[in-house]
DNA sequence: CTAAGGACCTGTCGGC
DNA sequence: TGCCGACAGGTCCTTA
């Protein structure tokens, strides 16, 4: 479950049930993730109380005096946050208890997410280069401008590019793209400033619905609260290749880009707008 | 720099 | 029912 708004709204869904909380016990089950679970990670979460728990891009931030717990759901990762241990299903790799016996679990069946600790976020490898929040005012038409002008890449490469703009991801940039009326493949240098302050637009609505509806939920179930996300009723393109534009009625088509299933509208989002002359 | 592909994993679904 | 390939919300890393 791991966009943007499937990130924000598992800490919507844990914040209020462990921050402040202090550990007892962290029990390792499947140390091989993305990136193996540091042997150390135990000694540094033990008797230590989380101090403020935060996303940046798709990384939850777990706050202590000491440092920082960074997790990262990769594809299928997802977090509970219960009042007691429930009984242990696959892929339920770690278990981190609470004095008050409340237990914080990371359950991830492909294992392409990450538990990993930073002594100073600023620095550390995978956040320092982050491109800014695509919520924030840092994400500006200009600063998009500028910086397609710049890159020899596709429109969509641009988007899910996380040091350009952290947070989107397949499914919210191809919903993005749709929105603003930018075929994915168009060369960015070719964008306009008024194409970038619909770009903008798009992502920040899509994201901004997607969180207000609790993510998109593909599959299986649930969040932390063991409701799904309601966002996928809302998807516009993705998923529907084949299906009618909801704005035109032409047959969305569906490529793939960077083996990423990729699907727009031809009408709505036409390529070269032309070049000149 | 960019593009493209492999790598890391498991589960599910469609086709034969 | 079983097997096989394709595909799935990510992203790092290596190779052209």
């Amino acid at each position: 479950m791991p966009e943007l708004p499937e990130v924000q709204t598992t800490l919507n869904g844990i914040a209020p049930l462990c921050q402040g909380k202090t550990i007892a016990a962290v029990h390792i089950r499947q140390p091989k993730l993305r990136w193996p679970i540091p042997d150390t990670l135990p000694a540094y979460l033990d008797n230590a109380k989380i101090q403020e728990i935060e996303r940046r891009a798709k990384y939850l931030l777990f706050h202590f005096k000491r440092g920082t717990m960074l997790i990262h759901l990769g594809m299928s990762g997802r977090i509970r946050c219960t009042p007691e241990q429930l009984p242990i299903e696959k892929h339920d790799h770690v278990d981190i208890i609470f004095i008050d016996g409340s237990c914080l679990r990371y359950t991830d069946p492909r294992r392409f997410g990450s538990i990993l600790w930073a002594d100073n976020v600023s620095t550390h490898k995978l956040l320092k280069d982050l491109g800014p929040e695509p919520l924030s005012n840092d994400f500006s038409a200009q600063y998009l401008y500028d910086i397609a002008q710049q890159k020899h890449i596709t429109a969509k490469a641009l988007l899910m590019n996380q040091t350009i703009v952290a947070g989107l991801g397949n499914i919210y940039v191809c919903e993005s793209l749709f929105i603003a009326g930018i075929h994915p493949e168009r060369a960015t240098k070719t964008l306009t400033l008024d194409e970038c302050r619909k770009l903008i637009f798009a992502c920040k609505t899509v994201l901004t619905k997607a969180i207000k509806q609790g993510g998109t939920t593909l599959k299986d179930f649930a969040n932390t609260d063991g409701k799904p996300g309601y966002f996928k009723q809302s998807l516009l393109v993705y998923g529907r290749d084949g299906e009618p534009c909801i704005e035109c009625n032409t047959p969305l088509s569906g490529i793939r880009m960077n083996q990423r299933a990729t699907v727009f509208c031809s009408r709505c989002q036409p390529l070269p707008p032309r070049r000149e002359g």
